[in-house]
DNA sequence: CTGTTAGCGCTTTCAT
DNA sequence: ATGAAAGCGCTAACAG
């Protein structure tokens, strides 16, 4: 039934040639210069037999597969992985190669098991993706092939891609000042001094930085700030709706739009509006902040650029260590006011 | 630098044998029965060597790859992509399989590239998944491989996997009735003498249907039915808004969380309270299902356990044609009462 | 029960 | 300018 596969000794014996020859045409070889006839028959035989190389064979011979491992510590757990996984798998493919996807979640053992895989297939490269912008990452054992580091960062691996978060941090607060906001802004999800948030990345920490220089330097400070232990919606709505008791915020500038998304709830039940008496801006741009009445303001997480620029480095021979950063896009919608809330 | 890759010759020189035995011994090949001595020594050998076996010789040479091609039409889209992927992901690596993940946009050329990438690779077998549950799924391309389809169906590949979105009609429509309601129930989303929606796929049809089919069982028929171009939340507030002017109903049953999610928005305008004033039910478990106040009570799409089992099947030899339907999984939360809403 | 031989399909010396 | 031969690492036949 399924005919026997095609190869290149199929191809060189239509053309009239070696397998040498043949192979030589059709890698496109550029030091040799086989006869332009001989280019054209082997082009011809190939085509006219459908023929496709055996990826087995070459990895085998060359040692390289056109293949690149993403390894992530959880790929479904976050809506981030996404964006992440898709920047890079289109990246690949521009470039001809192919994308094998494990999944560790953060398990040593699982991240030796996936490292290993990856390697008995001789992928030609290697990326570690932490979706939770965790802390380092470290499958001690040892790596032939290139590595990048996505979303996160490590010691042993100097490249790396991450979003930038303190740029990110500097825009939110120079949003809220270019919407007339300049006084009794409310920070939402992090007090220095109270301290209750899980383990904060090092890149939250940039945007916290992100946002404290800007308001310093343009001489804001906040009013209030609320910390909690997980960002998430129901933190965000029990925060605003008791700091709405005793306070009257002109904006609410939320770390991130879950966040944002409990602190529309809350604000719902006031019957304040958004943004003419209340503005927010937020941070990741999170698929709930275009649901919401008005759209929230955020600044993304420039997921889908990160993977790909991850790629990029990967393949491309050239590159250099250091730390690439991605602009976080803004995405304007209403929570900003045209001019300064009232109140 | 790098020192060579220990291969199947080290191993059987350290272990005083020929690379035939070794290998046997380390396939695990049952029919040949080599002294237990050989046995401890082989694998005392791999052990202290580090030994991986080399996958491309090793495809070269069975045609097999341990490796498992993941076809899909778009996985950053939508939210759906994350389960499916996981879940097939999870079930290759317990079978010790590696997962390629491909997109294709729904482009013909690339869906046939990436088949023959696939192919090229020696792929053990093809999951082609519709993230947008569209009609059928057309590589025309010669297939050896075994193929599940996955939340889509091909009349070419018989083996496929969905969810029991039938069965979830009615389970919908059940926990309505055991929340009491009896009447004024509004359908959000469609209404088949009025349709306006987007191409529905099989699957919605099947949903409708069971719905349909229990509110018949149970005598309960739709005090009216709304019907949309798109399922966003924008236009399940608008057609909740005007609904709610001159309809006082007890309960909306909505097609999906997001429209779901833009009812809650406009009947948080009116005042009235969920569940006691209306109750809501829905489908997806959309992660803004939980995001709600109260949270949304809704059938989810069994993502995860369609990918497992759509892994399982393209692993299992014995598997035969068919549909398999996976059970839609129902999140309790508090958008339904304890009992009768009165208004 | 164990080892030798051959060859999967390709690329790469090295001869011609 | 082209081809023959070797060999990547592994496993399936077949001999011993």
């Amino acid at each position: 039934m399924a005919k026997k596969r095609v190869t290149l000794a199929d191809v060189a014996r239509l053309a009239g040639l070696s397998p040498t020859a043949a192979s030589m045409i059709l890698t496109g070889r550029p030091d040799t210069r086989l006869s332009a006839e001989a280019h054209a028959k082997v082009h011809a035989a190939a085509a006219s037999l459908g023929y496709r190389p055996n990826a087995a064979a070459r990895a085998l011979r060359t040692d390289r597969s056109r293949s690149i491992a993403f390894i992530s510590d959880y790929v479904a757990t976050t809506r981030y992985a996404n964006g992440l996984i898709r920047g890079a798998l289109a990246a690949a493919e521009e470039a001809g190669h192919v994308m094998l996807v494990l999944e560790t979640g953060g398990a040593p053992e699982r991240e030796i098991e996936a490292v290993r895989a990856a390697l008995d297939r001789q992928v030609d490269g290697i990326i570690f993706a932490a979706m939770r912008a965790r802390e380092v990452f470290v499958p001690d054992v040892p790596i032939a092939a290139p590595v990048v580091m996505l979303n996160g960062s490590s010691a042993r691996f100097p490249i790396s891609v991450a979003p930038d978060e303190f740029a990110g941090g500097q825009t939110v607060v120079r949003l809220l000042a270019e919407a007339g906001v300049s006084e009794r802004i409310v920070l939402l999800g992090h007090n220095p001094d109270d301290e209750r948030g899980l383990f904060r990345s090092e890149f939250i920490s940039r945007r916290i930085a992100g946002i404290n220089h800007e308001m310093a330097e343009r001489g804001l400070r906040f009013e209030k700030q609320l910390s909690c232990w997980n960002w998430e919606p129901d933190h965000g709505y029990d925060l605003t709706k008791s700091m709405l008791r005793d306070t009257s915020p002109t904006a609410i500038l939320c770390l991130n739009d879950r966040l944002a998304f409990g602190a529309y709830q809350a604000i719902g039940q006031t019957g304040l509006s958004i943004p003419n008496n209340i503005a927010l801006v937020s941070f990741d741009n999170d698929e709930v902040a275009s649901y919401l009445r008005p759209g929230l303001t955020t600044v993304g997480l420039p997921h889908e650029a990160m993977g790909r620029e991850a790629m990029r480095l990967l393949l491309d021979p050239a590159r250099s260590p250091g730390e690439t950063l991605i602009e976080m896009p803004i995405m304007r919608r209403g929570s900003l006011p045209e001019q300064a809330p009232t109140r």
